[in-house]
RNA sequence: GUACCAGUAGCUCAGUAGGAUAGAGCAACGGCCUUCUAAGCCGUGGGUCAGGGGUUCGAAUCCCUUCUGGUACACCA
């Protein structure tokens, strides 16, 4: 039962029609003491031609005399219709569906049969993965979750950027430059360093531009000597990518990335022409795009080579053929927004009506205080890098606050990691972010460790108090007091907070309702001692600490976020 | 030049189908560990919601405009 669709039912039946999804309109009062829930009266105004509190105490009045068991109160005020319910009843309701449905609290079944492919983190081959890839990662990774739980089958899918001219280069560096076993010593570290070189060098001489053009041609007709080369780096970098995936606990469904599909571009470009879309221009084959304000979007180069768009058209239309997609995400920084916007475009010209499907999720550019993140300048901040700090602050904070805990190391590793991700996931994601430690690394109000700890203080009650299954027949009248009343409200906002992110692709609203709700705990544990009480009031909290336990466990969950049961 | 994004407390941000006195965290200051984990709780101070018009009973929210910051715009991705 929905107590909000309750109120809207009851609030309905006295308006004789004059308006319609009542519950659209109810609201929840800015203070617990204007009642749980409120009803605004001013836009009856003018139908009804009364001032909008006459139409709130003719309410109040209509709805008193009805003696509803779920209505402790109505009143009007100030032009607004004031609900309080029934609290026992209130209580009694959420606790019960929240134990009942465990950790399926919250999920539904909207999704059914339908399929979500999802494209996030997609870092570079041959670069560092560093501070810039982390938003993509944590967002797309919590994005997937978050529509698991609503019941779709989403496809989590991680488009290596590992074709293109840039191997081109990196392959005239190497055999320019290269050093095999330095490679072999230190991975993408030399690969950057041979890769930076390239760039220095190639802005005395351009001709070095034209080399890594051919060889990406090489690449793209199969030559095996440009093979074997673009493989072995391919392989030093996926070696230290899933060495990071493992650490951040992040997996993906494939790797299908920009080379899966150089087989596959023959398609695009033969559609293109069938469907007169492509012209040439400069020497180069394009898309002209004018008639909707936007440049042309560049399909073939001048040289025969295939570009980004050209590989990303390839990828849509695989993706559809495999998943049959309902929507497909995308997770990347808002510079690309163009991009996105032409090829997006250029497939509706295709005459695909599931172009509108494609959904660009952009987010904020990081920088760091020093400026704009560059592989290139070594202005970076690597991901290797921040996961150990993280993790050791935090084993240094065990070690001051609770130095028995077993566990410590990998205890350190899930609260570090959950500071990281939380960061990432706690600010909406169009704000544009400059990197700092300090925040990073700061465990206190907001954060990943806070709601992680409200959970492990009711994990340690409930194992304090011995009980493994929960009598529900409770005396819920013993849970009137203001902050448990103030918990089980969150509860019943958790379902539509869920939707609510996942419709609008924002991590965020989940992340807030997780602080909200260990907020609302932490209050809760302070005015209440739960395991000394007498045995009915104590076994009325422990149900509603054990409700917490699961929604907190939940919506870290879907974040990605560790619940470790001590800290 | 054109387009996109942002501008709310000292700092970082919530506030998204317009609604009651604009909310958090951090930082500052003052309290609370003989009580279930103080990574916590309570309190104090702090606002021209960038500026100006407009729509409305009502605007941080919608429309117009100006300013400021960021970003993108042809063979990189």
């Amino acid at each position: 039962m929905d107590f909000k669709l309750e109120v809207a039912k009851l609030i309905e039946a006295e308006l004789d029609n004059a308006l319609e999804n009542v519950d659209t309109f109810i609201e929840i009062p800015p203070d617990t003491k204007m009642g749980d829930f409120a009803f605004p009266c001013f836009r009856l105004s003018k139908a009804l031609r009364k001032s909008p509190n006459v139409i709130a105490e003719e309410l109040a009045t209509k709805i008193l005399a009805k003696k509803s068991v779920l209505v402790e109160n109505v009143v009007a005020l100030s032009g607004y219709l004031n609900i309080f319910v029934n609290k026992k009843l209130f209580v009694e309701t959420i606790l019960k569906e929240v134990v009942l449905k465990k950790e399926k609290f919250g999920s539904s079944e909207m999704g059914k049969n339908r399929n979500i492919a999802i494209d996030y983190s997609s870092p570079n081959i041959a670069k560092p993965f560093h501070i810039g890839h982390l938003r993509s990662t944590v967002i797309g990774n919590a994005l997937y979750n978050m529509y698991n739980f609503l019941g779709y089958h989403s496809v989590g899918i991680n488009y290596l950027g590992d074709w293109g001219t840039q191997f081109g280069k990196l392959i005239v560096a190497y055999k320019k430059w290269g050093n095999k076993e330095e490679i072999e010593k230190s991975g993408i570290q030399e690969l950057t360093k041979i890769y930076v070189k390239f760039h220095e060098e190639a802005e005395k001489d351009d001709s070095l531009n034209d080399e890594a053009r051919a060889f990406f041609m090489k690449m793209q007709e199969g030559d095996e000597e440009a093979l074997s080369l673009w493989k072995w780096f391919y392989g030093i970098s996926m070696n230290e990518f899933e060495r990071i995936y493992k650490i951040l606990d992040i997996s993906f469904d494939n790797y299908n990335g920009e080379s899966f599909y150089n087989d596959k571009m023959g398609r695009v470009v033969n559609e293109l022409k069938q469907k007169n879309l492509l012209i040439e221009s400069d020497g180069a084959q394009i898309v002209d795009l004018e008639a909707f304000n936007m440049p042309p979007c560049l399909i073939i180069r001048r040289d025969g080579g295939t570009l980004y768009a050209t590989r990303d058209i390839a990828a849509a239309l695989y993706r559809k053929d495999t998943y049959d997609f309902e929507k497909c995400v995308y997770l990347t920084a808002l510079d690309q927004n163009l991009h996105f916007s032409q090829f997006f475009k250029v497939i509706e010209l295709m005459g695909y009506e599931w172009a509108k499907n494609l959904v660009h999720v952009p987010f904020g550019l990081v920088s760091l205080e020093t400026g704009k993140l560059s592989t290139r300048k070594g202005n970076v901040v690597l991901m290797e890098e921040i996961l150990t700090e993280a993790i050791a602050k935090t084993r240094d904070i065990i070690e001051e606050k609770n130095s028995g805990l077993p566990n410590k190391d990998e205890v350190a590793r899930q609260v570090g990691i959950g500071a990281i991700k939380f960061n990432d996931l706690y600010n909406g994601r169009i704000k544009d972010v400059v990197f700092s430690w300090e925040r990073m690394l700061n465990f206190e109000g907001e954060t990943g460790p806070y709601v992680q700890y409200a959970h492990a203080r009711a994990c340690s009650i409930l194992r304090k108090s011995g009980v493994e299954n929960f009598d529900m027949e409770i005396d819920y009248s013993l849970l009137d007091d203001e902050s448990s009343v103030a918990v089980c409200k969150l509860f019943s906002q958790f379902a539509e907070r869920v939707v609510d992110a996942t419709n609008r692709h924002e991590p965020s609203v989940v992340a807030r309702f997780s602080v909200d709700l260990a907020q609302a705990f932490n209050k809760f544990y302070y005015d209440n001692a739960i395991l000394n009480g007498e045995e009915a009031l104590k076994n009325a909290r422990l149900v509603l600490v054990y409700a917490v336990k699961n929604v907190l466990d939940t919506s870290l969950g879907l974040l990605g976020i560790a619940r470790p049961e001590q800290m």
